[in-house]
DNA sequence: ATTGTAAACCAAAACGTTTTGGATGTCAAC
DNA sequence: GTTGACATCCAAAACGTTTTGGTTTACAAT
């Protein structure tokens, strides 16, 4: 049986008041009564129970986060190094994370809805959001804490960090513009994702901008993930006219999209340039190493914990919609001749 | 305000108990009032408060887990998948999971302590066990529910699920032994780790038994990353008289180690072998696609969720100590002659 | 009429805290 | 010796459930 504070009030001869009182550091209590209190507690191993403590305060110290998953072999280094942020930041500030994992859909929602309802959590990060997002409208209508990681199509007044996917698109086109391409194909995320309409949105701005048909047969969708980058990529090939260079809407396509370049006998970054978006780890390892446009994810993970922690605890927020700017990542696989830049 | 049982009972005319017991559906309630009471808390969108379940019943209908990060940059597609594989599961059995992030050392056995002793979770899992494990140690003492993925030193009395490493490297070596190896190189993980032992033993024997000669210059250690794969081989390829094939501990290495050996000109599966352990999604899209020791990492997160839940419950446990063997992926990274293989 | 049985219900206690609204004692000031 | 101020303490209520240990009613059997 674990130790109460019934059990230290009987040791030390005082009140569960006054223990609880000595424990909270209340300027009711002496200082001799304190520190008694707070050796005995200490040396019977006491531990306040956090479900009792949640109950009486009527908050639970615990934000939630639920893992849109795709499939089975959902297997993503975008999310993991998210998680670290979040899961550091929420303990730097002595809150716990509870995590769900759970594919879109009614049982997402469901999710969403048990943890709220059952006063599981005091506020909730939304992650990855789409353009017409059922969880913020879900939690915009009833009131409840949150944050976004990303923007919907509409009114944006709710609180979140996006980064301007748009920018960044506009970046990495110019680029490959400047290195003398004039079929760039596209491989966009699934169009239901919001951050899929920026990219493209700056992906189209940008080939207008420099003045580059857009050619429909060279945008076409993936799933985020290496498989449909390769796939994709394949496809986009075996065109008539192929294209000079390939952006990927993120990284992990990108990795599937030089491996399918590579294995028809193409060297990128020097008959084919591809990029990406994201900035993975091993975009930096790969061979050769993949342009793409940085994000940072694991500020972005500590942004969004500290943000939502001070809106439960009605703090001052700042700004409440962040829009971070990316930026372009040189490297050697976007070039038209073989280069020696290193970037990021 | 959220609506109460309290609510509910003052509504339909009943005390707090009936309404209780016919939510519960206990048979001295009877079916018009069961009937009832269920349409009323549903018209008023009655839910369960969790934590006063929780603080009267005694437990959280929770499990918790400790990702152990290394550094910042955490990025392990990994975990990505052994966490949908844990998160689906705790959820089909309408447990929750409750996640931390910390580097490995005192503050993440703090957040053992914390879990447990705040009687957070019912149990906990344990991942990527270590030679001598003190989180095994501490929930081992105190007679905390808990399940391990992974080993360590010494008496194996608790449960756990593992890979057997030393028969899936024994498999591995002898493969490329077979491609007519015999200058083999290893790149194995922190030694602390305790699967690392396995994977060296399972090296070390298989050399043995294919009588080929144990170079200490040829084994190195590696931080299970892909940066340090491709140093790490860097170092190797820089011998007097390099290896003619490099096995790597995890995946993420053995694509670092493929990234080095194409950067000076050599042919991965022509000029050198690579192999790596894991299969992560992205190795058999690598160029050349990865041999590798498939761990079926979903699947073990399920198996340990399942595992643990039964143990808290009390119920009937099957096997306590289960030993997963794993199974070769040949592919083209690992031939000394080009070849059209292709597996998983 | 009494007893026994079964069905349906419920008041109160309990879980382990924190908070509310005092109570008590001491000492100085008048 | 009354008053006020202050320091220190605490009983009881509260948080929202489930569980304990009943009670009440109806009806059949004696």
């Amino acid at each position: 049986m674990p130790v109460t504070i019934k059990d230290v009030a009987r040791r030390v001869g005082k009140s569960i008041t006054t223990v609880s009182r000595a424990l909270n550091d209340y300027d009711d209590v002496s200082s001799e009564t304190k520190a008694l209190v707070r050796r005995v507690a200490a040396e019977m191993g006491y531990t306040p129970n956090r479900t009792a403590q949640r109950l009486q305060k009527r908050r639970s110290d615990t934000i939630g986060l639920v893992l849109p998953t795709y499939g089975p072999r959902f297997s993503d280094p975008f999310f993991s190094e998210f998680l670290a942020g979040i899961g550091n930041q929420t303990a730097d500030f002595g809150y716990d994370l509870l995590v769900s994992t759970r594919a879109p859909g009614d049982e997402e929602m469901e999710a969403y809805r048990r943890k709220v309802q059952g006063r599981q959590v005091d506020g909730l990060i939304v992650v990855r959001t789409r353009q017409q997002d059922p969880r913020v409208d879900y939690l915009r209508r009833i009131g409840f804490p949150f944050v976004a990681f990303g923007r919907v199509q509409g009114t944006l007044d709710f609180p979140f960090v996006d980064v301007d996917g748009e920018q960044g698109m506009r970046q990495l086109v110019r680029h490959l513009a400047e290195q003398g391409h004039r079929r760039i194909a596209y491989i966009t995320p699934p169009s239901n994702l919001n951050f899929a309409q920026d990219r493209m949105a700056g992906f189209q701005a940008a080939m207008v901008e420099q003045g580059l048909a857009l050619d429909p047969s060279l945008v076409v969708e993936g799933e985020l993930t290496h498989r449909s980058g390769y796939q994709q990529t394949q496809r986009l090939l075996a065109l008539a006219d192929p294209p000079t260079a390939i952006v990927a809407g993120n990284d992990l396509m990108a990795l599937g999209a030089m491996r399918a370049a590579q294995e028809i006998g193409l060297r990128v970054g020097a008959d084919i340039a591809i990029a990406g978006f994201d900035n993975i780890p091993m975009a930096e390892h790969a061979h050769p190493p993949l342009t793409t446009v940085d994000q940072p994810i694991y500020t972005i993970g500590r942004m969004l914990s500290a943000m939502l922690i001070r809106i439960i605890r009605q703090e001052e927020v700042g700004e409440q919609q962040v829009l971070l700017q990316p930026s372009l990542v040189v490297r050697q696989s976007s070039g038209l001749v073989t280069q020696s830049k290193e970037g990021g």
